[in-house]
DNA sequence: GTATCTGCAAAACATTTGCAATTCT
DNA sequence: AGAATTGCAAATGTTTTGCAGATAC
């Protein structure tokens, strides 16, 4: 049992090339380093929404000399060059998400899960408003799920 | 000059009576203690997205006795009861907005400035979602202001 | 006089910073 | 060797908690 699961997530990284990887990087000037690779690997394939800590503590059983603050420079490199963003939906910890296409985010008061609603909303398209140039849009949900609601 | 800026603050704060504070608290069951009323009446007649230190170093002056405790306390209450809303647009630290009517909020990334943009969302009108059920919604923007445009 | 509310000090987290060690070319 | 990257330990900043004293009804 323990041993399916270690082979379900191995599989789930896997789908990932490095060379991909390594391509997203090097456009956007990101020495791709394996620490580097290994986040946005975990990103990319994994689509949890999570925070540095998650991050943190799966990628450390891969990578044991990993350190939390390389996490915290990683993501904060991702998000500079625009490959990642930083989601504010819940309090006192920032989310992370690879950036695929334009989502609106959904967090389950009840159990605290995210998920990504596909709303095609009119706010992703607007760059400009009254002068004010727009350059992120999150469009962030709170309430109770389909699973929690019965 | 000085005076003058004072006159002017009070007047702002003045606008709002203590009896409709008082009813607001009320309604919801909160008892209107002078720091609750005091809060609240800095939220409805400043309307700044003011985070919890900025309360406190205004509302201090007035109530040399008032903790920051209890502002975090008062507002952790406000929200609970639906009086408030806690704003996740800025990394780092909650900002608070009284509840008037919907709209997005737009930071400004080099002034840090927070607007509030009146746009006719459907995204606030819907209520449910895919047996989702939405209990609020936050549109947050981010860019450059038009006064930073220049 | 009992409930609730307030406020201090300490604790708990998330995140950043300074700097030395390591890695890469 | 030189430049960039990593990682540890300490610092910072925000928010919460425990508890004792004050306040309200």
């Amino acid at each position: 049992m323990a041993q399916e699961k270690k082979v379900t997530e191995e599989k789930i990284t896997e789908n990932v090339s490095t060379e991909y990887l390594g391509n997203l990087l090097s456009e956007r000037g990101v020495k791709p380093s394996i620490q580097r690779l290994s986040v946005l690997k975990y990103l990319i394939s994994k689509k949890n929404h999570p925070s540095v800590d998650v991050i943190y503590q799966y990628l450390h059983k891969e990578i044991p000399t990993l350190s939390k603050t390389t996490v915290y420079n990683t993501l904060n490199l991702l998000v500079d060059k625009g490959i990642v963003t930083a989601l504010s939906i819940k309090e006192g910890e920032v989310l992370y998400d690879f950036i695929e296409y334009p989502h609106a985010h959904f967090l389950c008061t009840k159990c605290g899960n995210i998920y990504d609603i596909k709303i095609d909303n009119q706010i992703f398209n607007i760059k400009t408003f009254e002068g004010f140039h727009i350059e992120e849009s999150q469009i962030n949900l709170r309430g109770i799920c389909s699973n929690c609601k019965n």
